[in-house]
DNA sequence: GTCTATACCTGGATAGAC
DNA sequence: GTCTATCCAGGTATAGAC
């Protein structure tokens, strides 16, 4: 959160306000701007748009993976771990009210620019996914582990895209109560077998 | 489809454009290209960019109209015509995947903007909501018919995103037969109560 | 209704002083 | 490392001839 170097403000300022305002319709005065340096400057540390574009998705690969350990590290049940997923949907309301999922969003505006970032931004929608696959893995359902797990996942998608339409905090919450059920229906099976 | 006035093929190149490639990324020389028209021209139909994502918003409206018309007039059956709705993202499965669902993308697109003309798109969102309604209530389910429907239309969401961010078409029938099954599910509670 | 020409602005990007 | 000045392409929008 708290970025020493230039650089490092210009990235984390640059993935706030592509995550609000989108990648396209951020320009190089409103970063410069909120990290209080001249236009000219930027070009010190990045060469193009696209490289500070890079370093965001970078970032956000780098946040994710450091998530996802601490879901390991805390969840001693790998249901406990989903849980931890699905509750992000709570934990960041307000924020997928107002501007939808980080990734999700993301990811659909580079498909519309058909950029080449494209592939680089879905890893941060494959890191989720492999490590739901691995926690359903866990539970002992191997075979569908990942069907399971694109799942979740997509539910989760859908829910922060209409709470972004709808602005309805009480839908999320009630999506996520069902999303909670339908993994304890699935416990349930692993346990009484 | 087949537009006659040059008004109308302008809304409905940049419908498909606005689409494809979102609407702040779609210029007007893009859409003039598209309709063989010059760039000034334009003027004589439309004072503002804003004007045609009006205009586009519209065709929308009533084109969805149309479509929940037309499924109420084809299925017999209440749980027929959700079926309708669930199959659009099998029917439509090759534009999902390289251009997201139309709905969901424009209105994140919008949020994003901070456009005046989001409550106008979210107005899409409703028609489908409030048609989904009805077909639950139908089926005996008042009480939770716009929770149900809010589902439904939350998991097509998801749906469309990963399987744009994946390309991944058997994702999607996958996830189609599961809601026909929880579908399925939810009428057999009201034929035997 | 449609065209050409053009104004005006903002965007990304460069050059070079400090 | 940071600045100012500046370039150039592309965007929306206007004026006026046809």
């Amino acid at each position: 959160m708290n970025a020493e170097t230039t650089r490092e403000q210009i990235i984390e300022a640059a993935d706030e306000l592509f995550y609000r305002q989108g990648y396209e319709h951020t320009s190089f005065t409103d970063i410069a701007e909120t990290v209080q340096i001249s236009r000219g400057n930027f070009y010190y540390h990045f060469k193009t748009k696209d490289d500070i574009l890079n370093a965001v998705i970078t970032l956000r690969l780098s946040n994710t993976r450091e998530m996802l350990d601490r879901w390991d590290a805390e969840g001693a049940h790998p249901a406990d771990r989903i849980r931890s997923f699905i509750h992000v949907l709570v934990a960041n309301r307000a924020k997928i009210m107002a501007y939808g999922c980080p990734v999700g969003t993301l990811c659909a505006e580079l498909a519309k620019l058909d950029h080449i970032a494209q592939t680089e931004a879905n890893k941060i929608f494959t890191l989720f996914r492999d490590w739901l696959r691995r926690q359903f893995a866990l539970l002992g359902l191997e075979a569908e582990a990942d069907a399971l797990a694109m799942h979740i996942l997509a539910r989760s998608q859908g829910v922060a895209t209409l709470a972004n339409a709808f602005h309805d905090e009480s839908f999320i919450r009630s999506e996520v109560d069902q999303m909670c059920a339908w993994l304890e229906a699935h416990t349930q099976k692993t346990a009484s077998p």
